[in-house]
DNA sequence: AGAGTGCGTTCTAAATCGGAACCTGTCAAG
DNA sequence: CTTGACAGGTTCCGATTTAGAACGCACTCT
């Protein structure tokens, strides 16, 4: 499967990975939080390749999330800005860097901390449920099929088992072998 | 800048990212969240390579998201299970997919919909603040330096401009030229 | 005139990926 | 006793992508 492919996949997920699921369009975003938009500045922060760092920013800019905006003229020079859509990303970074916090963190502590300022302290992001507001526990989360979705697609995506050659068999039970190894899935 | 090098970073995203910062490792995870667990499996529902899938499913392991668990013997077969730092991993899959049910969405609406079991609602994710609850504006949060960074790396994280080569200018000002282009940032 | 700035493009070698075929135990059927 | 199926990989090749460095261009400043 390519890129291109995923676009057109029937699943949220494989959509916007198909925009922000390389190792640099996130960081370039991130960058983007602290204020950075031009083009020299990314390039020198981030440790990109030029090449790379031009494509990744003209494909951010197709997308949407970024926008070119003029800050001198003579020569024309515009800098990269965050959209609505673009600034939206903004819980997906964050929930990233609230695992790298718990789980990629040495006996330091972590690198970076963050306020909020409009409650004044120091915070992890918690996600929750816009419904009930409780943390989401993703044993208590039950996917269903949404108007969006195609017959194929909610066969592939809903039936559990393979759809290759062989057909789809019945669901494997799964008979949770007992095991002490770590697995709580 | 290579994929080890990115771990070594001081930056809690960077260091998340060289472990799924790549097109399949999060939709092997978003399979995992979905009881998939065996290799035939996730190479018939993804239509990944089987080459990638066994190279990210090894990662996985080796960076502790996933284990081998049996199922049988004679022949030795194994699944792959998820981890509590596996299953940690769920924001960074629900915040994904909130954005792209909000801004990937056809006209036929959302492919998937998720009900939270515990609410009975459908809902979205919000992110908000461990403190005081409140949903996360991103220009309402401040970064700080934290205990685990070092003087070097706070200074390239939270002095805006460049450090390559002609040394760190002022921040600029970035006087906001007015336009309608549609950067909200 | 010469150096500097900002934003790219071009070039080459190395790494990675997609696609298909092949290998290894084991069991079950003909 | 051969054949086929199954599960989970590994091997091979050609195509794509990347890293790293150099170069181009349109200006401005000294």
């Amino acid at each position: 499967m390519r890129w291109n492919e995923l676009d057109e996949e029937h699943c949220s997920i494989a959509r916007t990975l198909s925009i922000i699921g390389d190792r640099w369009t996130l960081l370039i975003l991130r960058e983007c939080f602290m204020r950075v938009r031009r083009f020299e500045y990314f390039q020198n922060r981030l440790g990109i390749t030029r090449h790379v760092l031009a494509d990744r920013l003209r494909k951010l800019v197709e997308a949407g999330l970024l926008v070119r905006v003029p800050y001198q003229e003579r020569p024309l020079r515009e800098e990269y800005r965050l959209t609505e859509k673009g600034l939206d990303i903004y819980p997906v970074l964050m929930s990233i860097l609230s695992w790298g916090d718990r789980w990629r963190t040495d006996s330091e502590g972590v690198p970076v901390l963050h306020r909020h300022l409009d409650c004044g302290h120091h915070f992890r992001p918690v996600v929750s449920c816009s419904e009930c507001g409780e943390p989401l526990d993703p044993r208590r989360v039950s996917p269903e099929p949404g108007p969006g979705i195609t017959d194929e697609a909610a066969l592939r995506y809903f039936t559990f088992g393979r759809h290759g050659s062989s057909g789809t068999g019945p669901a494997p039970r799964h008979p949770a072998p007992t095991n002490d190894d770590g697995a709580v899935d």
